[in-house]
DNA sequence: GATGAATGAGGATTCATTCAT
DNA sequence: AATGAATGAATCCTCATTCAT
């Protein structure tokens, strides 16, 4: 058979077709998707609005539920780009952290339909499956411990364990955004940096509370 | 022999029965829904489990999305019914923000799939419905106004402005719940309260800081 | 629940109706998978021309293989019926043969679509799973291999192994039946019941053949 | 410079390589359809397993159709040639019908993918169209109506009509054939060719069974 | 009131075929 | 001539909802 086929000889390839197609695909499912939520969208619509047949969509993506994945994949990577560009050029530890969140807010302020992707990701593939936005968040946690470690070593941040720290900080950022959009607030999330950050370093109180300033039967337990 | 002459004649009808059953329906609902998430969920399963026909189903709520949000809306109100219980006896203004705090997280601790349910609701009927607990929030809000200003008032807190201090504390439990069954954390919620209020009311910072301490660049914002 | 929900009320259940319908979809099923091949039959037509809904087809089979299976199981059921009924009160041995041909040709002659469906079976699940004539064939294999036993026993058939006997025939009622249907020949299968008889008892040389008549080179073999 | 004297300017066309790529899809094509079945073919696979784009396919053939038929007729050819060649050296008849016999045999034997074949042409283009097995069968009958006749002449076979004889020969062969692969029995075909024999040429019986018998209500119709 | 059989709209996916390069 | 990207018709199956009993 090889002896009679040729492989080189036909139409040429356009190598950076398919990126480009694909990258095409992922930009407009993702304000598809979260449009329309994950399972109220129907491809052929996508298709229509790309200008493409339905069986074009699954050249790139073997299913719906792999381009879904995709699409939320891609939105995280690009979060994570514009964080961190945000803070390659900082150098001191708050700053870095004030930048961070205020380009994390930043890209939701521009991109909210990530926000619905992320929540419909949640709502079809909660068994088993990862959701992209915390496995990002798994991933990037280095440098984030590094910076707390830091923060704690030279003096500037109370004695709390850096997880503990850390992990209570990236649930009020999330716990603010995901608010947010489900409240249907108006205001941008990056008016809200001071008032996020000024909480997180400064408290509501004036003076430290402590244990002795809650209630009795629960002392305990603290 | 009128239509409403019979009405003390034969059998008498048991008036709590439908309210009784539609109890029951919302109780299995609830955790069908979230286990089998809201377009997964075949009603004829549900039925089943109940021991009823799906015809039924149908006596007692109008249409699917009908029954769901009856579901959402039950869950709400025995969280509301559960944090009011809580706190209805402890005076203390801080102590009764812990114990709010405490109950909160208790429900979920107790009730992990109200959580999934509060998903669904917003993956569902994003567009122009309102969501139950968000709903639950916004009617919930005075009680916690008077609460923080009296706390304001009386120089227990910074002069933040109330509606803000609530805001900011109302996320960071939404998001620390939220994180929690996102991320699939073993530890419980009560667990977390400590640490939560502990940031909340003390922040981390050792002392205050101020936007002199941030860059420079973003200060006009501030 | 169950205390609250009674199973016994509400519209009673015709309890043949089920079965019934069944039947008349499996009847309908044999013709309309037969005339239009197994691939090529869409649900939708067969629901239409039972006139029925899609859907109701699907509460009785649960897949479009699964109705197959069960129309070509039917099928093989009455063949084995027919054939047993006509041989049930003749007693000799070689008048048992006679009828059972006889009927094996007289139902493929009324029932010709039964072939197709043998034809679409093994077209279509060649791999792993049992074909349902043969599987029919191997589990009536007992009665006659006692009866061709008996008959060799009293001298009537040449001193042939019983099983290759039986193999023979079969392959010769199975060959005749299909070539039938396969090369569109017009006459009935019953018209050829003696051809086929008589070459299977007598065979179509006037003195016996034996190895000396056949060539030589090949002799070793037989 | 006209079009008629370029024929021998230039790299010489190799006129014999479209007929050679036509047989080499051929040849893939005859295990592909058998392997996978007429309907689970897609040709992109083939085209992948050749080495070659889906569209060159449809150069050499104008639909799968198509395809799958020349691939059919392609297989009968070689039995037919099979066959031919086997009985072509061989005088004496009975010898000749015996080589026939066990070259379509041996064909089968080493080619299993036709049976699968002629299975998938029949289920497939059932309506109308000429199914190449019988085609070939109807075009080779001459030579054997011949031979029968001869044998008849000469006395050597009982008086049967020489089409019967033939006919009833012809569906023993193929029953034999078509059970085998129906019902995945081990032992190859060939060993079968004495049996077969054996059976076509002295019968089942001792002595010969006439009407007299058999029942004696079916007696009219013999 | 309850039942559950019936309905049929809706949507994911496949793949033969076309055709620009 | 060959290629392979694009097309879109075709079809299986699900399940919310209805309604006769």
């Amino acid at each position: 058979m090889t002896s009679t086929m040729r492989k080189t000889v036909g139409r040429p390839k356009d190598e950076g077709l398919p990126a480009r197609r694909r990258q095409e695909i992922l930009n407009a499912a993702a304000h598809f998707f979260a449009r329309l939520g994950y399972p109220n969208s129907d491809l052929r619509i996508l298709a229509d609005e790309l200008g493409v047949a339905k069986g074009t969509l699954y050249r790139y993506f073997p299913s719906k539920k792999d381009l879904f994945a995709a699409t939320v994949e891609n939105c995280v990577r690009q979060l994570k780009a514009e964080v961190d560009e945000a803070v390659t050029h900082v150098g001191p530890p708050l700053a870095k952290i004030e930048q961070a969140v205020r380009a994390y807010f930043r890209f939701f302020d521009q991109h909210p339909y990530v926000v619905e992707l992320f929540i419909q990701e949640r709502a079809e593939f909660r068994a088993g499956e990862k959701q992209a936005y915390f496995e990002h968040r798994r991933e990037n946690l280095g440098p984030w411990k590094e910076l707390f470690a830091e923060l704690s070593a030279s003096g500037k941040i109370r004695n709390v364990p850096v997880d503990r720290a850390i992990e209570v900080a990236s649930n009020l950022l999330y716990g603010t955004m995901f608010t947010k959009y489900f409240s249907g607030q108006e205001e941008t999330l990056e008016s809200k940096t001071n008032d996020v950050l000024d909480t997180l370093f400064n408290g509501l109180m004036l003076k430290e509370i402590t244990s002795e300033d809650l209630v009795v039967e629960t002392r305990k337990e603290i």
